[in-house]
DNA sequence: CTGTTAGCGCCTTCAT
DNA sequence: ATGAAGGCGCTAACAG
C-alpha cells in the first residue's frame, strides 16, 4: 500500500505537506502542489479512509436501516427507488452508505448498535416509522445523528423527519372517489403499527366525515402486505351485505395482491369497484388497470432526507426539522364514475 | 468516546490486557477477563472500528455494487431480495455492507475505486454482469477480491461467479412450451449487454433447434426493462404475419409490462398466447395470470456469493470457482395446451 | 510556505 | 499472565 510517506519521500517534502496538498490547503505553494500530485498520480497513492476517519473521528459514512426483512415488504419498490434517492446525494457529498441487513428487529438494533458504537457512521437514516420502535429509542438515548423517513410516532418536534403530508392525501385522494359519486368506501391498510398507515387511515375518515357519510362496520381493514392478507381482506369485504363500491388502499404494491384477489371473484375494476392507492410505483402503470394514486415522490423524499442527515452530522446544532414532500395524485384507470 | 485505556484504567490493568481480553485470548487468566469485562460493561465500552481496521489491514466489510440505475432495472424485486440473501450472511459473519450508489456507469467506476484503493472494503460483489464491463476489469487488473452474480463475459475460470445454469434453464422453458403443443414461439429479452440475456436467449435457440423448429424472423426482440419498450415488441410481434403462440420472456419485470400490454391489444394470456418468463419474484405470483417462470432462488445467489467473497477475503489463495444454484421451473397460469 | 512533533484508538511484538 | 513501547496512516498544532 502507497502511503503518505512514500508520496513524501518521492516529492522530496515532508508527509504534513502531502497532507496539506491532499486537503488543497491554500499554504502550499502551487509549485509544490503540483510536484506532490505528480508523485501521487506515479505512485498511484489513494487516501487510507480508516486512517483518516481515526483522526477525523468522522468517517462521511451513514448507515440506512430497513425494516426488518422477515416479510415481504422489503420487496416493495419504494426500497430501490428510495435507496437511489439517498445515494444521489450521498454520492454527490462523497459519502458512502451502509446498509442495514438484519431480519428481525432484533437483529437490526444489534446492527445500529454496532453503527453508532463502533464509530462505523456520522448517522443514520429510518426508512421506516414504527410504533414503539426500540431502534429509534435507542438513536434518541444516545443523542446520535439520525432522521426518519415518515412521521416519528412521538418527540416529532425533536425528530428531524422527511415525510408527505399523509392525512391530507388521504382525504384529498378519498374525497377524489366520493367526487366521482362513490359513498360506500373500503380501506385497506398495512399494518397499523406503521404510522404511514395510520395518517392515511385518519385521512380516508376525514374525508368521510366532511362529506357526512357514516363509517361502516366493517369497512376499515388491515393486512399483510401480499396475496394471503389480500384473500381475506377482499373476502370479508365481499361478503358484507353491502360491499364497497370503492376502496382506498394504503400502499401500491396491496394494491397489487387486491387487484388480482378481486379479478379472482370476478370483480372488475374499475366497472365494478373502484380504487385507488399510494405512492405511485413504477408497476402502478402497469397494472390493469393502471392505478390512480397519489405519487408522493419516493426519490425525493430519499434525496431529501440524506441531506438533511448530512447537514445535521457536520453542524449538531442544526435543529430538528420536519420536512414535508408534496405528492400529488395521478389519475389514471382504476376508478369509474357511479351516477 | 470510551476507549480501551478507559477501561483499562478502571479495571486496573494495562492497555494491553483489555485489548487480549478483547480479543479473548487465552493466556489471560479467568478472573481478569472478568473484571476487564465488567468494566467494559459499565462504561458501555465498544471497539473503535476505524482504529482497528487501521492496524488489522482489513475492514470486515464488503462492497454491494448495484448496475447503473440510470433506467428502471434497479426497480427490480431481484435487488431487495438478492440483498436479504447477501445480508443474511453477512450479519451471520459480523460483517458490514456498503452499497454502491452511482447512477451511470462512470460514477459506479468511481465508486468503486474509491471503495479499493482507500480500503474500505475487503471485497466486492458484482450484481451484473455485463459485456465490456470497466468496474469489472478494474478489479481484475487490481487483482482486488470480488466475485460476481452472473456469469463473466471472459477469464470465466478465474472469476468466482455465483449462476444459475441459464442455458438450461431457457431450454427447458421453452421446451415446456413445446411440449404443451406450441410450435410458434417469440423471444423477448432485456439488454443484449446482460450475458443473462444472452444464456437465456440461448436455452431457446437450442430447445427450438432440438424440436427441429425453424427460428422465426423477427421472432427474437431485444428491450428496456418496461412499458416503453415493451409496447414497441409485442407491437411488433404482433403485426408479423403469422404471430407467435408463445413467448419466452427473460425477465418476471418485463412479463409485467407485456402482460399489460398484450392486454390492451385484447389479447388473453394463456387462451389467447401463453407466456413463461425468469425469476419468481414474488410478483409473479399475484400478476393475472400467475406466471409460469423459473424460480433462479434469488435469495441463494446473494446468500452463496456473499459466503464465497468472505471466504476469499480470508483466504487469498482461495482458488475461483462458478458456483452454480439450482433452479426450478414453476408452473402457474400463463401457459395454455394447444392442441 | 513548510517541517517537526504528537496523537487518534487499537494491536502486537518484546520483555518481564 | 501481564506491561511497555512502537507503529498502522493520517492530520493538526506548533514552530520556524
Amino acid at each position: 500500500m502507497v502511503t503518505i510517506k512514500d508520496v513524501a519521500k518521492v516529492s522530496g517534502v515532508s508527509p504534513s505537506t502531502v497532507s496539506r496538498v491532499i486537503a488543497n490547503n491554500p499554504r502550499i505553494s502551487e509549485d509544490t502542489k503540483k510536484k506532490v500530485r505528480k508523485a501521487m498520480k506515479e505512485l498511484g497513492y489513494h487516501p487510507n479512509v480508516n486512517a483518516r476517519n481515526l483522526v477525523a473521528k468522522s468517517t462521511k459514512a451513514i448507515g440506512v436501516i430497513m425494516p426488518s426483512s422477515a416479510n415481504v415488504a422489503l420487496q416493495n419498490p419504494f426500497f430501490p427507488e428510495i435507496l437511489r434517492g439517498i445515494g444521489s446525494v450521498i454520492h454527490e457529498a462523497e459519502y458512502s452508505m451502509y446498509l442495514s441487513t438484519g431480519e428481525t428487529e432484533k437483529e437490526i438494533l444489534s446492527e445500529v448498535q454496532r453503527m453508532v458504537y463502533g464509530s462505523y457512521v456520522d448517522g443514520v437514516i429510518l426508512l421506516y416509522s414504527r410504533i414503539n420502535d426500540k431502534v429509534t429509542n435507542f438513536l434518541r438515548e444516545q443523542g446520535f445523528p439520525f432522521v426518519m423517513v415518515g412521521k416519528p410516532q412521538e418527540h416529532d418536534t425533536e425528530i428531524t423527519h422527511v415525510d408527505n403530508d399523509n392525512v391530507r392525501a388521504g382525504k384529498e385522494i378519498t374525497q377524489h372517489l366520493i367526487d366521482m359519486g362513490h359513498e360506500k368506501i373500503g380501506f385497506i391498510g398495512g399494518s397499523r403499527d406503521l404510522l404511514v398507515t395510520r395518517d392515511r387511515e385518519s385521512g380516508y375518515v376525514a374525508a368521510l366525515e366532511k362529506a357526512g357519510i357514516q363509517e361502516c362496520e366493517g369497512y376499515k381493514i388491515h393486512t399483510e402486505f401480499l396475496k394471503s392478507g389480500g384473500r381475506e381482506a377482499v373476502e370479508h369485504l365481499m361478503s358484507l351485505s353491502t360491499p364497497p363500491s370503492g376502496l382506498v388502499v394504503s400502499d401500491d404494491l396491496i394494491s397489487l395482491g387486491i387487484l388480482s384477489m378481486l379479478e379472482s371473484y370476478g370483480l372488475r375494476v374499475p366497472q365494478d369497484i373502484s380504487l385507488v392507492s399510494f405512492n405511485n410505483v413504477y408497476l402502478s402503470e402497469i397494472t390493469r388497470p393502471a392505478l390512480t394514486t397519489v405519487d408522493i415522490q419516493i426519490y425525493t423524499l430519499g434525496a431529501q432526507s440524506a441531506k438533511a442527515l448530512i447537514e445535521k452530522t457536520l453542524n449538531k446544532n442544526e435543529p430538528a426539522k420536519r420536512i414535508i414532500i408534496p405528492y400529488e395524485i395521478v389519475y389514471r384507470d382504476s376508478v369509474s364514475q357511479l351516477s
